[in-house]
DNA sequence: AGGTTTTCTTGCCCTATGACAAGTTTTATT
DNA sequence: AATAAAACTTGTCATAGGGCAAGAAAACCT
């Protein structure tokens, strides 16, 4: 039985989930911890899991031809964290998924997966729509890059998604948001003055 | 019965579906012909379609707050055409999707494919492929904004997809890697006299 | 607490690309 | 063929943001 208040309880609730289908999901989850620095994935490994986080802050980063990284995506409670690509076509990855901070996550692995997603109907609708909606924040961010100025990228995500200001490092966030952190610190000052 | 050199059979050839499923699958899709400059979708619109074109090439744009249109994506043969969020989120779509020659397109309805995605274990299979290599792709173009000049991106779209240089104006190119026309006209300036 | 490392800010100058406008070439239309 | 309309090129000048380096501030040891 699991406990009504169990954290996969609330992650899935917003779906059509029958308390049943509950039953088989949740108990295939299994709970790991990484702590702060730990890499949750390695560039170059492919992937076999994804996880959703309870506790804690991560996030993915690839490293372009000169060396530097590139912050692609942060992940806070409640998030999923995968690399759709590499997951799914069982491929090396380019990605690198770090643990900004202790993390307490739960764990699903590929074969467990493909059980839930092709036996159980809202399983795979729901892991459609969460795939869509990550195609959907991706493209946003893009035309974003083309559109917007680096100051409305910023304003942008602090109004969205706050607590990735208030949690991540500048230097990340500027990456992330395809300028230099001396640029996002620019940026910073000239809001602040408003 | 159908014929062997059908174009969907080489679209699906690739895949792992029996003769028998295709025989199912093929015959669910409509033949469609889209004259020139008529849109395929249009912003505001819900999607309820897909198709895969057989002639002809297309382009999908979003229109910015200052009215400037940004190509999102170009459709040349062989390609699927779908704004993928609205499809499956059944949402009122951003996008405009139009026709940049005469093009004949093979088209498949949400309930058709919801039926076919969850009757038949290899077409869900396949597309979520599809879906995630769409993905991949605009990780791949999202990650070059950040990392490259945009002399590499138009470099890049060279290499792999000749074709849409070659039959795609250069404003719409232009607008897709992220510069004006008036920069890609030195861009590829620049390259020739090398 | 003292020292070390990391993060963030700021100054100076530079470069890639944009804005605008005037040509030129190509394509479409009658 | 003549005309109009796009598509593309090129010039001049402006600007957002980058590169580099020096400090300041904060976080992290042990």
């Amino acid at each position: 039985m699991i406990s009504r208040d169990h954290f996969l309880n609330n992650i899935f609730k917003t779906s059509d989930f029958s308390d049943e289908e509950l039953a088989v999901i949740i108990p295939k989850f299994k709970k790991v911890a990484f702590p702060k620095n730990d890499f949750i994935l390695e560039e170059g490994k492919t992937e076999n899991h994804y996880w959703f986080i309870e506790s804690g802050f991560a996030r993915s980063y690839v490293v372009n031809t000169e060396g530097k990284d590139i912050s692609t995506n942060f992940y806070a409670v409640g998030d999923i964290v995968i690399d759709w690509t590499s997951f799914f076509l069982r491929n090396p990855t380019r990605e690198n998924i770090q643990a900004l901070t202790d993390c307490v996550c739960w764990q699903l692995d590929f074969d467990t997966f493909q059980e839930l997603f092709h036996g159980i109907r809202s399983f795979r609708e729901q892991g459609r729509t969460t795939l869509v909606n990550s195609y959907f924040s991706l493209k946003e961010q893009s035309v974003a890059m083309i559109a917007d100025q680096a100051s409305q990228r910023y304003l942008k995500l602090l109004r969205e998604k706050p607590h990735i200001i208030q949690n991540i490092s500048l230097k990340h966030i500027a990456t992330y948001l395809g300028v230099t952190d001396t640029s996002l610190s620019r940026i910073r000052k000239e809001i602040s003055s408003e």
